[in-house]
DNA sequence: AAAGGTCATAAATCCCGCTTATGTAATTGA
DNA sequence: TCAATTACATAAGCGGGATTTATGACCTTT
């Protein structure tokens, strides 16, 4: 349990005490002499002992003033100071949270180009699902996939969820050697799928006309934890895997995936998201990060766009 | 020139993060709940960034807030500690600022039976002329002799500035050995006087009926800046010195002095007085100092009190 | 469910802190 | 010596931020 004077008196006492001036303490503080004059004298009933002399048209410091100065002033920098820290750190680092397909698939790749751009920002990202971190201040920006109905946050529409077999090439050609055609939808469920417990098969089955096969389901395989790893390995030639195509264009136009039935996308209802704190959304490495990241999306949406010109030949693993 | 966010809000979030509740916060500063929220709340969204994540109807700090904590905890602490020393300072020390001969014929001998009384308090005395330095906090209260109407100053008579000469026995016999006959006020111009030069002579002659003297003022002499030490040289045997009477009751009373003219005691038209700042009146030392020198004082000034009963056979110097 | 806890929010109120305006005293400069 | 200037004090009144009251939503506990 605290037991101090008003600040406000405090403070008003501090500046002029520094300053040597009521006139200067108002002025740095923006306010009138009077109010300074007031909150010194209300200080000074409160400690029941006087903090200047008033002599000569001047205010001189008693030695109990004298004696409060340096501690009083150094209490107000260090306040000072704690959120001018902040204010910096706050300013200088831009921390986003996303999944880690998004960042294995597309951002890590890009965001070189970010900070390119903003060099004075230090750009920090981390991988995680907790959309509360960035409620939680752990993050400014996260990117999720999702409904894109989060309360309380400004959510900006990436691009679609959507996901349709792709193995690697060669993968490919052996099964149709095997089957001795091109092939179909149909022949997937006794191709070899990375992941056959994976629920939207059976979307995708459905959505192509092929009867659901509930034995998929308790066929052995790998659950990988993530749509990067499954293309990964699908591109290791382990098999197909459910791939979102916007994710993996720079793989598909390398040559090192391949998608069999280029109509046969699927939708899961849901798209990837930036989202943000919307009081958050004019700070300024906020704002050049949410602008950058749309002009971008935009970009890569035009149909002609070679958007993986750059992209590196292979996805390095963190 | 700094800037602070206000400071209102700074408290209520250490407040807040210390206890971590918004409630208990509000119950130690004394206010509602709600008013600490809206402080808090204020605060965020002056940073643009939280400091309390709320969740499960609970406040739990984000990083930023914890970060922040310790400095403002420490800021506010060393405020606190400043106040408090200085109000223990203040209550444990009391400063008398008085004159030399006050001090030195009066006050340092009964100032032990005041402090005996108060075991708790500190008390200095310091000797000087300057009744700003009460005002100026340099002393708590003063005492002074003059015609007590300092302006902002409560002040209480303690007693007229009287004088009568007085000498040494041994010098009164002297004078009278040397004249034959007992000393009559008409002698004075003629003995020998320790400051000639001191313009109440005149007075005391004009009371008593003795011609003023001219050549007194021509007359070499010492001056020993005050009457403390003129007393000591009477004492001493170096002739005759304008005193108090009250004094130097003890030294008369132990035959150190004499006074040849009892009946003959001029008034300067001053007294001495216990002044003292008004606002502060009531804070308990100097209530307890005010009510033991005045009380002492009474007691003094009753007829046939024994006010030196205790006093010390030879008066100190420092 | 009900009870009891926490924080958020809206609206109304209060009072503190501020400004304005003026006074006083000391200093400066002609 | 007489403005002019500067600094602080003081009174009065206002404005709005701080606070309270009242209510709601949500969670935990029993």
């Amino acid at each position: 349990m605290r037991r101090l004077p008003p600040l406000a008196a405090v403070r008003a006492f501090e500046a002029a005490a520094r300053n040597e001036s009521f006139t200067a303490a108002a002025t740095e503080l923006g306010l009138t002499q009077a109010a300074v004059s007031y909150q010194v004298k209300a200080l000074e009933e409160r400690l029941g002992a006087p903090l200047f002399v008033r002599e000569r048209g001047r205010a001189r410091l008693t030695p109990l003033g004298h004696r409060l100065l340096p501690t009083l002033s150094q209490a107000f920098d260090s306040i000072e100071a704690a959120f001018a820290t902040q204010r910096e750190e706050d300013e200088s680092l831009l921390t986003i949270t996303t999944t880690h397909t998004f960042a294995n698939t597309w951002l890590a790749w890009r965001l070189g180009a970010f900070q390119m751009a903003h060099p004075e920002l230090a750009v920090r990202m981390a991988t995680s699902n907790d959309l509360i971190d960035v409620k939680a201040g752990d993050a400014d920006v996260a990117i999720r996939a999702g409904p894109g109905n989060w309360p309380g946050l400004e959510c900006h529409k990436l691009f679609e969820s959507e996901f349709t077999p792709m193995a690697s090439p060669e993968c490919i050609a052996a099964e149709e050697r095997k089957i001795g055609r091109k092939l179909q939808p149909s022949d997937m469920p006794n191709a070899h799928l990375i992941n056959p417990g994976d629920d939207w098969w059976q979307q995708w089955f459905c959505d192509n006309g092929v009867a659901a096969v509930e034995e998929l389901l308790r066929r052995p395989g790998i659950r990988l934890d993530n749509q990067a790893n499954e293309g990964h390995a699908a591109m290791a030639g382990q098999g197909f895997a459910l791939l979102t195509p916007f994710l993996w264009k720079g793989d598909v136009a390398a040559g090192r995936l391949a998608i069999p039935f280029p109509q046969s996308i699927s939708a899961r209802g849901w798209a990837y998201w930036l989202c943000l704190p919307p009081e958050r959304r004019m700070v300024p490495k906020v704002k050049r990060f949410r602008e950058w990241l749309l002009a971008v999306m935009e970009e890569a949406g035009r149909p002609n766009t070679a958007d993986n010109d750059t992209a590196p030949a292979a996805v390095m693993e963190s």
